[in-house]
RNA sequence: GGGCGCAUAGCUCAGUUGGUUAGAGCGCGUCGCUGAUAACGACGAGGUCCGAAGUUCGACUCUUCGUGCGCCCA
């Protein structure tokens, strides 16, 4: 082909594509049009009114710096909105920012360099407070700018906090409704505590203190009250906890022995599977008289080993709600998590300090009438020393207290064993020679238990991915319901709204802040009121929060002359969050005709540590407080101390399941470089600021998506996002690159052929053209297929969008984007390079690029927005403002089902995989492509495309330089037939017989087999003394190519190469080499395209020589060479080609020959 | 200790209701192309599908038990 002076670039009409195209500067500037031209604004006014997607935002915490993680989360977060708005879909999407809870607080100790309760007292909640609000928004910054460079379209500017006035009364007035329906209440729990300190420490604390130290482990008698003779035989390794003992638990299941100590005299009772290594660790002689279940031991009673509580309580009983009567405490109890792994098998209970000891108290108080039944014992006050309810030890440490206790035990008979025992236990992380002690503190506590069942049936109907959650974790974290534990004993968070009367204790809870001043006697407000006279700055919403709102009495309903205070705790932050999809509204004070709008969302997204976090606090405070409407409410059992207030359920109205949201992705958790979590300290990620300048966001948000469900964790890695970039980003742009280059030759010219406004310039629109457009029916093949290609991938990631699979949609995009590439274009090229500009195959090639970019830029939008955006507004520009402004304006492709075609993808399928098969071929032969063949023959596994495949051998020719292709079925010189069952069909009928089948049939002759098929329509074969008759669906052939040819086999076809070369052949493929050689030289030379030389070549090889001479037309044509010299000596021609040159020496097909080129004349025209 | 996941090529990951040649991208190797050109393409090598037992005519896929890793809860 020959550069003709038509092609000359006369105008820019579609701008040129930056040869070095950097994302990141194209990504600001794309970041830039959007703020100026308001694109996000405008995509959402073009949808309004328009069916809702509802988008709800779990509130980060801004109170540290965003890593890659949360990249991840705030991309899923964009992607899904972005499609749906261009689906037609109105998706609001408000911020929010999670901004109470300890976090805050430890940060601003670390800050202050403080550690505990009391240092902050010292300092004064006050002042604290005020450095908590101020450093929840230390990072927020950093948080926007992310967000921002992230292409995360979100309103930050009306983002909810949960500190604000609002959200904070919209979390009153749920509470008040719990309140009011008996839900609230308040109990103990079981709490790490560390005692010097007087504060409980949170799980992630305690797991940061754990260290292995030596503690007493001690063996105990508990005499058996009906059988003095006969003890328990307890272990326990905190011997302090003694005194204040209530049960002795045992596994119903297990069995249990009594045995004779030979020593003594006296019995024990103990789990069997322990008897030998208990006996000789106390070194004793024991018999076993008898065994019995667990179960039978139920109900026994002790003496234990303190007489404080039983001197006055030994003889108690109550009444039991199954009827009849039962010593409340001191007698052996069931619990299942009794093991036999180490100690007895019969476990001491201290409900005050053992969280499962705890249980088994409530267990049994479920057991007794209202008040009849145990209650809790304690003879440990907070600071961790004994109380006056034990004496004997009063005002000692616990920790220490245990040799004396242990020294009295054995003096009394009691201890029966004791040694030393190594184990992890927890100390306090700020004060390392602090043991913890589990210790009961009072708590309010939300009846969520009572909720479990609506809960699981509104967890049923939540679409989970990946799916596993809703039965697995999140399921069984459902089913071990237990009741929410809320307050808080801290400063910075909502506070509890519940005022308590300080002479009767009866409480009520309020709904927001003007009710509160509305109360009856009300004062304390000057409290707040100053502090904003003296710091006109500070924000108003402070005045909901401590210490302003516990200023506040106001006169008791209950007692007159008596004031009603605020209790002291705040709450649980992750109610904060869960209380989101009102609260974000300040419903129902506000915000009522957004609610109704906006619940429940569509969908929502983050990791999976949230599972226990925001998707359960969410889904609790959801099932409570809006029910189901096809399920009868709770009743709500108001508390004797409760002023019952039927105004907040005013607001509510029962919703069917699922609520408050329907979809749920649920993200893996992203790990750093080296596999390990991320941390700062690590150093195991790099900011993702530097990530956004160096590869851009495009390129780290298609790594997301991209390479794995989203649900699978993610090996964090800086270099797979860098390979995004050639792998999909750079391969569109250089597709891209390529149409523009060739439409500005050609003058391709789309807007002179549709009038009027273009809009989403869909593939409907581009049919309205006129001009050289043809419906795509008229068009070739290769149009054709890459338009079913591209319509059946926009029906793909349609379809796996709507599915919340962005994996899939996005594999379907990069399997188009290398269809396009690397066979639509590549076959195309003769096309877009040359001939006449007019001629319909050449304009089609155009309009069909062109529509296949167009849809790409939007299909990729919600994915990849910046490139999106660059290659919409380049391939439009030219529309002026006929189209739309934005991709993001556009509607998102649908696909035309009419467009694709299965036969033609199948075929072409094929064809593909012949060419490939052919190029293996030649590879084994070592033939290169530059040697042009006679011929291949193609054997194909059954001929239904064979007459296709033979108008198309043009193509076969081109790719692999071949003469000549033949197709056939009947080969047998070639290849063999190998004919295996169909496992799938024949597997159930002939059952344990197919291995023998498939040995048959691998033994007979395949094509008679397939011959005697095909003509009779079955046959009968012989397995043993059976015989079975197959039909042609039952078996399935391959073709596998016979040694001694050069071929490749595939899965439909045999690809054979007739290798004999001529000299003519040689020639041809000499002369190839030789013009690669020249069009190097060209390139050396720093020719222009268009620039023609002059070839001189010698060469004492007269094949060469003849071989130069019958192609030397060709290698002219293809090199623009106006002269070409070639011959056994240079006289004659050396001195006109430069004689600075003193030409290049190289061999082709082993014959030595030196080339000399040089420039005749520039090509400029 | 319990629950839930994960384990497939050197790396990162796919793998449809169990069906007999386990895929992709990157990397690596070989080659090609040289009018998308500081690009691009083809071909190739590379796997006891973590281990063991079981169910089945047949297991990467189902069951059980291990091992390692992660998260959550104790």
């Amino acid at each position: 082909m020959v550069l003709g002076s038509s092609h000359k670039i006369r105008r820019f009409m579609f701008k040129p594509a930056p040869k070095n195209v950097q994302f990141p500067q194209l990504e600001e500037a794309t970041l830039a049009f959007w703020k100026e031209n308001k694109i996000y604004e405008k995509s959402l006014q073009q949808r309004s009114g328009a069916p809702r997607f509802v988008f709800y935002e779990g509130p980060p915490t801004a109170n540290g710096m965003p890593h890659p993680g949360h990249c991840l989360t705030r991309a899923i977060k964009d992607l899904f909105p972005r499609y749906r708005t261009m689906r037609g879909y109105y998706c609001e999407r408000k911020a929010g920012w999670d901004t109470h809870g300890l976090p805050v607080e430890v940060e601003v100790c670390k800050e202050m360099g403080i550690h505990s309760k009391e240092e902050i007292e010292a300092f004064g909640i006050e002042p604290f407070i005020h450095k908590c609000q101020a450093s929840v928004w230390r990072y927020m910054r950093e948080w926007e700018r992310l967000t921002d460079r992230l292409g995360f379209w979100i309103h930050l500017d009306e983002a909810y906090v949960t500190y604000h006035q609002s959200y904070v009364e919209s979390v009153w007035w749920s509470l008040k409704n719990f309140f009011d329906r008996g839900l609230l209440y308040k109990g103990h729990k079981i709490v790490w505590w560390w005692a010097q300190g007087g504060t409980a420490l949170s799980a992630g604390e305690v797991g940061q203190g754990y260290r292995e130290v030596a503690d007493p482990s001690v063996f105990v008698r508990f005499p058996l009250i009906d059988e003095p003779e006969t003890s328990l035989l307890v272990w326990t390794t905190t011997p302090w906890t003694l005194p204040s003992n209530q049960f002795a638990a045992v596994h119903p299941e297990l069995t249990y022995a009594k045995v004779l100590d030979a020593e003594s005299g006296e019995r024990f009772l103990l789990a069997e599977a322990l008897v030998d290594s208990v006996a000789v660790k106390a070194k004793r002689e024991w018999q076993v008289e008898s065994t019995c279940k667990g179960a039978e031991l139920l109900g026994l009673r002790y003496t234990p080993p303190f007489s404080y509580y039983h001197d006055k309580l030994g003889n108690k009983t109550g009444v039991l709600v199954a009827g009849g009567q039962q010593h409340v405490a001191w007698r052996v109890v069931a619990a299942d998590f009794v093991t036999t792994e180490s100690g007895t098998g019969v476990v001491h209970q201290a409900p005050a300090f053992g969280e499962v000891d705890f249980d088994v108290l409530k267990a049994e108080q479920s057991r007794f009438a209202a008040g009849q039944g145990p209650e809790l014992i304690c003879a440990v006050a907070p600071d961790g020393k004994f109380t006056a309810e034990a004496p004997g030890y009063e005002g000692r440490w616990v920790k220490e207290a245990d040799k004396d206790i242990n020294r009295e035990l054995r003096e009394r008979g009691v201890l029966f064993h004791l040694e030393q025992y190594l184990h992890e236990y927890p100390f306090c992380w700020r004060a390392e020679e602090d043991p913890l002690i589990q210790y009961p503190r009072e708590s309010w506590f939300i009846r969520t238990t009572q909720f479990r069942e609506q809960m699981l049936a509104n967890n049923q109907q939540i679409n989970w991915l990946p799916a596993h959650i809703k039965d697995g974790r999140f399921g069984n974290f459902l089913e071990a319901n237990v009741d929410w534990s809320l307050s808080r004993e801290r400063f910075w968070g909502t506070p509890l709204p519940i005022w308590v009367c300080e002479k009767t204790g009866q409480k009520e809870a309020i709904a927001n802040y003007a009710d509160l001043l509305a109360k009856p006697g009300a004062k304390g407000m000057d409290v707040w009121e100053k502090a904003k006279a003296e710091k006109p700055e500070l924000p108003d919403d402070l005045k909901v929060h401590k210490p302003y709102i516990d200023a506040i009495t106001y006169d008791s309903p209950f007692q007159k002359g008596a004031r009603m205070r605020r209790v002291t705790e705040v709450i649980d932050c992750w109610y904060d969050s869960g209380a989101m999809p009102f609260a974000q509204w300040g419903y129902p004070q506000q915000g009522r005709e957004e609610f109704a709008a906006q619940f429940p969302a569509d969908f929502i997204s983050e990791a999976l540590d949230q599972t226990r976090g925001w998707f359960y606090s969410q889904l609790a405070i959801s099932t409570m407080l809006f029910g189901d409407d096809t399920t009868p409410r709770a009743n709500a059992a108001a508390d004797t101390n409760t002023a019952a207030d039927a105004s907040t359920s005013a607001e509510i109205t029962p919703r069917p399941f699922p609520h408050p949201f329907r979809n749920c992705i649920v993200l893996g958790l992203m790990m750093g470089e080296d596999g390990k979590k991320m941390s700062k300290s690590k150093g195991n990620y790099r900011q993702p600021q530097e990530i956004f300048d160096v590869y851009g966001a495009d390129a780290m948000r298609w790594f997301f998506f991209a390479n794995q469900a989203p649900w699978s964790s993610i090996n964090y890695s800086e270099k797979a996002i860098k390979e995004s970039i050639p792998e999909f980003l750079l391969r569109l742009w250089n597709v891209y690159s390529f149409f523009v280059i060739y439409a500005q030759i050609d003058g391709f010219e789309p807007e002179k052929m549709l009038a009027g406004e273009v809009g989403s310039l869909d593939a409907a629109m581009l049919a309205r053209a006129g001009g050289s457009y043809r419906p795509v029916k008229e068009r070739g093949e290769l149009d054709r297929w890459v338009l079913s290609e591209l319509h059946r991938t926009c029906r793909e990631v349609v379809a796996g969008m709507d599915a919340y699979d962005n994996y899939a949609a996005a594999t379907s995009l990069t399997k188009f984007l290398d269809g396009l590439s690397n066979w639509y274009v590549r076959r195309s090229r003769d096309r877009f390079w040359g001939g006449d500009k007019a001629s319909p195959e050449k304009t089609d090639a155009y309009w069909t690029l062109y529509e296949c970019l167009l849809t790409l830029s939007k299909l990729i939008a919600p994915f990849t927005p910046f490139l999106a955006e660059e290659l919409w507004r380049n391939l439009t520009d030219v529309f002026d403002k006929r189209a739309a402004q934005s991709v993001h304006l556009c509607d998102f492709p649908e696909g035309d089902a009419d467009i694709v075609d299965e036969t033609l993808s199948s075929r072409m399928e094929l064809l593909r995989e012949i060419t490939s098969l052919g190029r293996s071929a030649r590879m084994d032969a070592k033939l290169k492509v530059r040697q042009p063949l006679q011929k291949v023959e193609v054997i194909l596994a059954d001929d239904q495309s064979q007459r296709w495949l033979e108008s198309h051998d043009a193509l076969v020719r081109d790719e692999l330089n071949v003469k000549s292709v033949e197709y056939t079925t009947e080969a047998d010189q070639y290849i063999s037939f190998q004919v295996q069952p169909n496992f799938k069909r024949l597997g159930p009928r002939v059952g344990k017989l197919i291995p023998v089948l498939k040995k048959t049939l691998a033994e007979i002759d395949g094509g008679a087999l397939l011959r005697q098929l095909k003509s009779d329509g079955q046959a009968t074969i012989a397995l043993g003394d059976q015989t079975i008759v197959l039909d042609e669906q039952d078996i399935q052939v391959r073709l596998k190519a016979k040694p001694g040819w050069a071929a490749a086999q595939g899965a439909r076809c045999v690809v054979v190469l007739s290798t004999e070369l001529t000299d003519a052949l040689i020639g041809e493929g000499w002369a190839n080499d030789l013009i690669r050689f020249i069009q190097e030289r060209r390139k050396e030379l720093d020719c222009q395209y268009t620039d023609r030389i002059h070839v001189g070549l010698k060469t004492d090889s007269a094949e060469l020589l003849a071989a130069v001479a019958n192609n030397q037309d060709r290698i002219q044509q293809e090199t623009l060479a106006t002269e070409l010299h070639a011959g056994a000596s240079d006289a004659g021609w050396s001195s006109r080609l430069n004689a600075s040159d003193s030409g290049a020496a190289i061999a082709i097909g082993g014959h030595a020959l030196t080339l000399h080129v040089c420039v005749a004349e520039s090509g400029k025209e």
